[in-house]
DNA sequence: GAAATTTCAATTGTACACAATTTAATTTTG
DNA sequence: CAAAATTAAATTGTGTACAATTGAAATTTC
């Protein structure tokens, strides 16, 4: 009789008490809420992110570009061909390494720094959170990831 | 003179002062996490999430299943191929209205729900937060999700 | 109750992610 | 300094995501 019955799973399965689904979730839905946004600027959001580097220290090679983005040149070859594709910028093999590819912005990647400067603003008028709380929630994430990046213990 | 001095961009637009950016790789840092675990059930991370949705309530549409996991058709349908491929889910048109499909967990998906039930556990160990951390982290997420679905104001 | 609309899943096409391999260039070592 | 090892980017292949369209089935509406 018992073994017929069926019982509510241990609270630790339930996909809604999953933290992996609500940043699986959440994750998805701010990439979700930026696209409207982008789509007018012409960049997706991973480009987007790339070109945030790029405003923020120009001329970097594929390589150090992965290294703050957390990406491998298998995603970043072919997204940043895209960019260069759409004008926004150049990819040139460095004289003094020649295994090296920099990346620099284009006076069209330079130009679209101002009107990309709204989205953030928009963004973070949609969120409702305060700068602190955000700074709070920003950081935990931070946190998190460096945690996970840790070789396993034990 | 002044114009020419290179400032530093205000910490709006700075990549590490990004939620956006703090969400985007804490995610793909946690779904990195789960990949070797998870490699040893054959399941890739949406596909895992997915099996926590059938573990929980098995004979659910396709439908269903994408307001579960707000995915639609176009990621379920080739995600559920694959897992009728591997053997751990039947796909079968309704009677009671043919445009319907579901999903069934076989013998074989039934049968990895024990050795699944290591995986939460694990990762609760390597991410070291107390239980309350992690409901209250779980929780804001979904207020953001929840915030971000919101029709946009004004 | 037939036509218009809606719903559901599948399909098509584009763009990530990422493991694994390849190729070329540089650096290290014996 | 030549062979071995390392490094950087590109390539290949698999698996999501998601917009847009398609096709079939069910529902609504006139």
């Amino acid at each position: 009789m018992m073994a017929l019955m069926k019982r509510t799973p241990p609270s630790s399965v339930l996909l809604d008490q999953q933290l992996c689904f609500a940043l699986y979730a959440a994750s998805r839905s701010v990439t979700a809420a930026y696209r409207p946004l982008l789509e007018s600027l012409g960049l997706t959001y991973p480009q987007y992110l790339t070109m945030l580097v790029l405003w923020e220290q120009d001329g970097l090679t594929v390589r150090e570009l992965g290294d703050r983005l957390q990406l491998d040149s298998g995603t970043l070859t072919p997204l940043l061909k895209r960019l260069q594709q759409a004008g926004l910028v150049s990819r040139q093999r460095r004289r003094s390494d020649e295994r090296e590819v920099e990346i620099r912005l284009t006076a069209e990647g330079e130009a679209l720094r101002e009107p990309a400067k709204a989205v953030p603003e928009c963004m973070a008028a949609r969120l409702c959170l305060s700068s602190e709380d955000m700074q709070r929630l920003r950081d935990e994430l931070k946190q998190l990831a460096a945690q996970l990046s840790q070789p396993t213990q034990v």
